[in-house]
RNA sequence: GGGCGCGUAGCUCAGUUGGCAGAGCAACUGGCUUUUAACCAGUAGGUCCCAGGUUCGAGCCCUGGCGCGCUCACCA
């Protein structure tokens, strides 16, 4: 066997010393006598040590499991040491930073990531058992789109032109709906040039899957029966904590109107501009120059989004806040679309996919002239063409795998889900003047 | 970006009213053949985050900066 190290326990001629690899830990028991040749350099093995072990599995007097060691070999030295063996690494900076320490120091984090792999893995034998296609789409943007939020923006040398990290893969995927792959989805790292919090990293992994002759009925059910499965397979149970509280993913999901609950809570409906304006003034949500449905929805998450506990889908939500959904049939103002919320978290958005390509160009006109002067924004021509050919009616889903793991892993922070979270340098790169000074 | 808090040995942390820089673990030396955070004796280990200031004297007080955490805003 080959392990790490964890500590020593010498006795003379006799050392216990605990030793794990990925499967685990186990006490190997190193003496003197089953050690002749290795003995005399005992000194030199450290706590943190990397080392092989041949010999033979017994136990102790107390009976515990352990290798009596007949050969030892230092296959690496660890020349740094490790954390205290108590108290392990504590200081959460440290971990983040060192999670190449953390994820042996400290017992907890590695089930944390083995559940991440797992859950992925689930996810995409689930889709994959569902006939959906995994594929992979550009990174590189020519043009933002599929979402609403400040982009990342680079440089191509030879193209000489800029080009957006992408915020959301949407407009690619429904592309590949019309060019008639009919079930697809991907998952992967969208990046956006936002705050960092406790929930908001600036890439996340999303998943986003489409099926062509579906609409977000069909998209609720996959939620439900997805995160189903999820809890099952990760946790043995459909019982989720999460800070305190015990969440159900028992399918089916509870489900309430984002209009009724938005008129229950403030006592107007949503569309009558006057009275939302006077409501956000009670709630001091109110910024003149705020564009109204934007005011509207923050009337919305203060007074409803605080009550969800979940899992719960909101839908019937106002079509002027979905520039990419298809609109009800009963009522022309509402979207058919949906959110998943689970623990106050938003964890997936999905809707009937809008195909109609004259809407998509009229919606997409709108969004631009309303948009933040700041943020380029540019009509994407090109798939407004794609939606020309013919796009099928299709069902579209995108769930944050982040925050769904910190839910179901019971993590508080979305840095302890993500092996490397975004952190600043702690030394300042030197700014790149190159004026030849540097010695190598 | 705003507010609050934190930053002392490799790690986990004390540090009194402003008066010699401390403990445990880890490391090193010695002892011990059944431990489970082993134990016993000893040694070594410091840019008290950085830069200024106040003071006879600063880890401690003041100002500025850096980093991190929480939170608010933007966002998912």
């Amino acid at each position: 066997m080959a392990g790490r190290v964890m500590g020593l326990r010498d006795f003379g001629k006799l050392i216990f010393a605990p030793v794990r690899d990925r499967s685990g830990r186990i006490q190997v028991g190193l003496q003197k006598g089953k050690l002749a040749d290795w003995w005399p350099d005992r000194k030199l093995l450290d706590g943190g040590d990397l080392v092989g072990i041949t010999g033979e599995l017994g136990h102790t007097q107390k009976g515990e499991p352990t290798v009596w060691a007949t050969d030892v070999q230092l296959l690496s030295k660890a020349v740094a040491p490790p954390p205290e063996k108590w108290h392990g690494l504590s200081d959460k900076e440290t971990r983040y930073r060192r999670r190449y320490v953390d994820l042996w120091a400290s017992d907890d984090v590695l089930d944390v990531f083995l559940k991440r792999s797992k859950a992925l893995s689930v996810i995409r034998h689930f889709l994959e058992d569902q006939g959906y296609l995994e594929v992979e789409t550009p990174i590189l943007h020519p043009i933002m789109g599929g979402a609403t939020a400040k982009p990342f923006v680079t440089k191509h040398n030879a193209l000489g032109m800029d080009l957006f990290l992408r915020i959301a893969p949407e407009l690619y995927l429904k592309r590949l709906i019309v060019g008639g792959l009919e079930r697809v989805f991907e998952i992967g790292r969208n990046f956006r040039n936002e705050g960092l919090s406790i929930r908001h990293n600036p890439e996340f992994t999303m998943l986003e899957l489409y099926e062509a002759q579906a609409d977000y009925r069909r998209m609720m059910e996959i939620t439900e029966q997805m995160f189903e499965r999820l809890a099952r397979e990760l946790n043995g149970t459909t019982q989720v904590e999460f800070r305190g509280e015990t969440y159900s993913f028992e399918a089916p999901f509870e489900r309430v109107s984002y209009t009724q609950r938005f008129r229950e809570e403030n006592g107007c409906e949503f569309d009558d501009e006057p009275a939302v304006r006077e409501r956000a003034k009670e709630l001091r949500l109110d910024h003149e120059s705020d564009e109204y449905w934007k005011l509207m929805n923050d009337v919305f998450e203060e007074t409803v989004e605080s009550t969800l506990r979940g899992p719960v889908f909101v839908t019937d939500y106002p079509v002027a806040i979905c520039p990419l959904a298809k609109a009800s049939p009963d009522d022309p103002r509402l979207a058919e679309r949906f959110e998943v919320f689970v623990g106050g978290m938003e964890l997936g958005n999905a809707f009937s996919e809008l195909n109609d390509p004259a809407e998509q160009l009229r919606r997409f006109e709108e969004q631009v002239a309303s948009k933040d002067p700041e943020t380029p924004g540019e009509v994407d021509l090109d798939y407004v063409e794609a939606l020309e050919y013919g796009m099928p009616p299709t069902g579209g889903l995108g769930v944050g795998i982040d925050r769904l793991l910190m839910i179901l892993t019971g993590q508080e922070s979305i840095r302890d889900v993500l092996l490397f979270p975004a952190m600043r340098p702690l030394v300042q790169a030197e700014s790149d003047d190159d004026d030849g000074g540097e010695e190598e």
